[in-house]
DNA sequence: AGGTTTTAGTTGACTGATCAGCAATTGACT
DNA sequence: AGTCAATTGCTGATCAGTCAACTAAAACCT
């Protein structure tokens, strides 16, 4: 039923079993789904998307301060093309509004809308319930700690060469 | 230029700020930058996706045994309709094989073809260089074992009450 | 001032996933 | 045995992103 076993396959299944490779996709896992089970409770209790929720957090930070696109787009790591279109979806949702910046007239400025504010409210509700649920919860307060200050170097180093 | 100040707005603010707002966000920004690395990486150096790689790891653990696509669905958190295609290209690419199960006729087994297993050792070696450098460098050893063993707590709960 | 380079945002073509609906097969219950 | 429910994998339609090419505007540099 199976194949003559090959030399490689050892070696393979050493790569494949080691400690690392195991870590790390739990890591990958573990943020995926977390990431997956807020999308889908926003979508279904605030009719958003998480990453969407993302950009209100960030535009309601300063009540009155302008966001550009572009830094929007920096800040949630996307592309630009990107960035574009989830703003369009966002508008048409009524929840931003985009208005031409006057002191430089290639980039536009985003701002969200009183809706956009109100639904940010909600949502942020149902973010914070499942949140403490799912990454609090699990953890030590010291853990927690822990955790936050090694994500924050982890992220540095990416950060650090770009 | 701005709207006069709404009584919402404050509130908004409050929750953008929050501290577990930008931990949270930190944890998934972290993930994300890490995984869209190691995938540009992989795909210029190896011609595989991340996503590819983690179909290999599961099935190079245990040479000659072949898994099924259920299995390897709810492993990699996809829907089976994601794992059919999937599939559908990695076979394309030559990296694996699928075979109908003997003993029900509605699974297919997967296995990897000696090509799947040289690319996947070549694959596991850059990914570990990555690994090192951005997840287990930042890091004491101490924080390294208790980061590992909270997003496992973490996972475990997202399991729980799937 | 004038040409070159950089930057911001948009767009078309594409990718890799989802969802919902389907057929085939198996299991469970009388 | 015979029906009804559950499970496996596949498919069409859609979604949310990427990439690369483009335009418009600004910054830089002699």
């Amino acid at each position: 039923m199976n194949a003559t076993p090959q030399p490689g396959d050892e070696a393979a299944a050493r790569a494949a079993n080691s400690r690392l490779v195991r870590d790390f996709g739990l890591l990958i896992k573990s943020a995926t789904r977390l990431e997956q089970r807020i999308d889908g409770e926003l979508r279904q209790e605030c009719g958003i998307s998480h990453t969407m929720l993302e950009v209100l957090i960030r535009l309601c930070r300063r009540p009155g301060e302008e966001i550009s696109q572009r830094h929007l787009a920096d800040d949630l790591t996307l592309t630009s093309g990107g960035t574009t279109r989830l703003l369009d979806r966002m508008e048409e949702a009524g929840l931003v509004h985009r208005t031409p910046s006057p002191a430089d007239r290639r980039v536009t400025l985003v701002e969200p809308t009183p809706r956009g504010r109100e639904v940010f409210l909600r949502a942020a509700a149902v973010h914070a319930r499942l949140v403490e649920k799912y990454f609090v919860a699990p953890l030590t307060a010291d853990d927690y700690r822990r955790l936050t200050a090694a994500l924050g170097r982890i992220d540095l180093a990416l950060r650090d060469d770009a």
